[in-house]
DNA sequence: CCGTATCCTTGTCGATACTG
DNA sequence: CAGTATCGACAAGGATACGG
């Protein structure tokens, strides 16, 4: 049960970095969403749900600076944007999407250990009013 | 190439609040060298080069209520105080390992990719004097 | 339609000092 | 040795207004 031993080296910088990254608000959710097709940015809007404007704009830029995702300009009036994974990105959805059914199948695992720490925190003494 | 289709369900909350958990500053860090073996407090506080003491305690508290992290109290003088994974914090380095080592593999291309943006956005005043 | 700019609130993290 | 408590710096995120 005990994986074989792990050594932290200091390529461990590279994984905290993209953790940090990818552990955002936001970066999963976009992600995940584009890996259905490339989507227009009212449109990622609209289906990525309570994301504010100035997020999704900032979501977007960092995605694209990493390589993540390729930001397409039509021109015309209006203007009409479209963003869509690059491989680099899609490739990433792989790893993403291993934690997150991980994250899906372990849901309840935590939340239980959640529920007993806690009660084991506060015996039956909840009033605490302080 | 394009991976198929992804339905994003409420289910992907669960997703992001582990996502958010892990991509912490410390947490994948410290259940990194945890998987090594049982750890004391300032064994691990000189181990994992960088933290401060109260984002150690922080951290392990975290883990701790979440169930992935077992804490065992010898008594005595001074007191002896062990950590170690519990078999959900084992169960969670699967994935998160599979993470780590995409990050480690991509690293440079997104190294690369922010590289040419940046030169992109920056046509030739590189001299960028900071 | 697709952003950028600004302000403000909140959360995260670190430094320091102190206790059992 | 193994913490807790407090404070302050800073970054992330949201609301709103404005520009191309």
């Amino acid at each position: 049960m005990k994986p074989e031993l792990f050594k932290v080296t200091p390529a461990c910088q590279a994984v905290t970095e993209i953790l940090s990254r990818v552990g955002d608000k936001w970066t999963v959710l976009v992600v995940s969403y584009l890996g259905n097709g490339p989507m227009r940015f009212n449109e990622l809007r609209r289906t990525v749900t309570g994301i504010s404007q100035k997020m999704l704009t900032t979501t977007l830029r960092s995605l694209e600076r990493d390589g993540f995702v390729l930001r397409t300009v039509y021109p015309g009036v209006p203007a009409k944007v479209e963003y869509q994974l690059t491989d680099l990105g899609c490739d990433l959805l792989v790893p993403v999407r291993g934690l997150s059914a991980w994250a899906i199948a372990n849901e309840q695992r935590v939340k239980n250990a959640r529920l007993q720490y806690d009660a084991a925190q506060n015996p039956e003494c909840a009033q605490a009013a302080e």
